[in-house]
DNA sequence: CGCCCTGTTGGGGA
DNA sequence: ATCCCCAACAGGGC
């Protein structure tokens, strides 16, 4: 579910629905979900709680409440958060009751997620900084950002920009996308990566997110249209999921390696690996 | 049918 | 600094 653009998504679906709401009732009902803390006493906490607005840093869903304490909500790989599902959706790990009547079903088939509820602005900032680097949608974000998170660094580009605490929210998936879009190996030192190719690459990290969002979130590998199609050609990927495929900028066959631990999609004519 | 591999993330240990 | 493994589960390939 998540990567950057599905956490936005989530965020602007669910803000109508939840902002200026009291929590009535709260239900968590794995014990991971909130480690090392109590679910009981998580939620507890949060029955009574009103909600006074839904925000977002890196993949982070911040849920913040009228007692000044924020609940940091991690989707990880298969989280999701819905409303208005008038059955118990599978792999419910959790339940708002709101004032209203209405429920928030938090669902994680591989529970990987995390809820962490912070007391106060001091301590969610700790949270925050201490877990994420630059927003990548923030208006600040350029070549220069890059280059200070980049310099006298020998891991490959790629793995880096998956690193949160250089650059907050890009995924796998934008990860190949971004470096496709800047013709830039995703094994090249991340230090040695040149000026002009810092530059196309911040361009392009903004760029695919905003890709992302403005496809609310209908990017991901198993979105399909309702009558089982991809939507437009728009909503899918350059290169990610794409082995064998033509690059769509030169027409090379898309390849699929390993970096960084991770499955990794690129197009060799584009994307050269630098000579040592 | 069963086995093996992969995976949209992040934390911890080597 | 870097790399590997793990968490828990489903789905696809063979």
């Amino acid at each position: 579910m998540p990567e950057l653009p599905e956490v936005e998504t989530v965020r602007r679906r669910l803000a109508p629905f939840l902002e200026g709401r009291t929590i009535a009732m709260a239900e968590v009902d794995d014990a991971r979900l909130v480690r090392p803390e109590d679910p009981a006493a998580v939620a507890a906490r949060l029955g009574g709680a009103r909600i006074v607005g839904l925000g977002r840093r890196g993949k982070y869903l911040l849920v913040h409440l009228d007692d000044t304490s924020t609940l940091a909500v991690h989707l990880r790989m298969t989280g999701n958060l819905l409303v208005g599902a008038d059955t118990v959706p599978a792999h419910r790990r959790a339940v708002l009751h709101l004032d209203d009547g209405s429920r928030v079903d938090y669902t994680d088939l591989r529970r990987f997620g995390t809820w962490q509820l912070l007391e106060g602005a001091p301590e969610l900032a700790e949270f925050l900084d201490a877990r994420l680097g630059a927003e990548p949608l923030d208006p600040d974000f350029d070549a220069g950002t890059l280059r200070r998170a980049f310099a006298g660094r020998r891991a490959p580009v790629k793995a880096l920009l998956l690193d949160q605490r250089l650059v907050a929210g890009v995924g796998n998936i934008y990860a190949d996308e971004a470096l496709h879009a800047a013709r830039i190996h995703p094994e090249t030192p991340a230090g040695a990566v040149t000026r002009p190719a810092l530059a196309r690459l911040a361009t392009a990290v903004r760029d695919v997110l905003e890709i992302g969002i403005a496809a609310q979130g209908a990017t991901l590998r198993d979105y399909r249209t309702p009558e089982g199609g991809y939507g437009s050609m728009q909503e899918r990927f350059q290169v990610f999921d794409r082995t064998g495929e033509p690059c769509p900028h030169c027409g090379a066959a898309i390849v699929k390696t390993r970096v960084a631990g991770r499955g990794t999609h690129l197009c060799p004519r584009c994307q050269r690996r630098p000579r040592a």
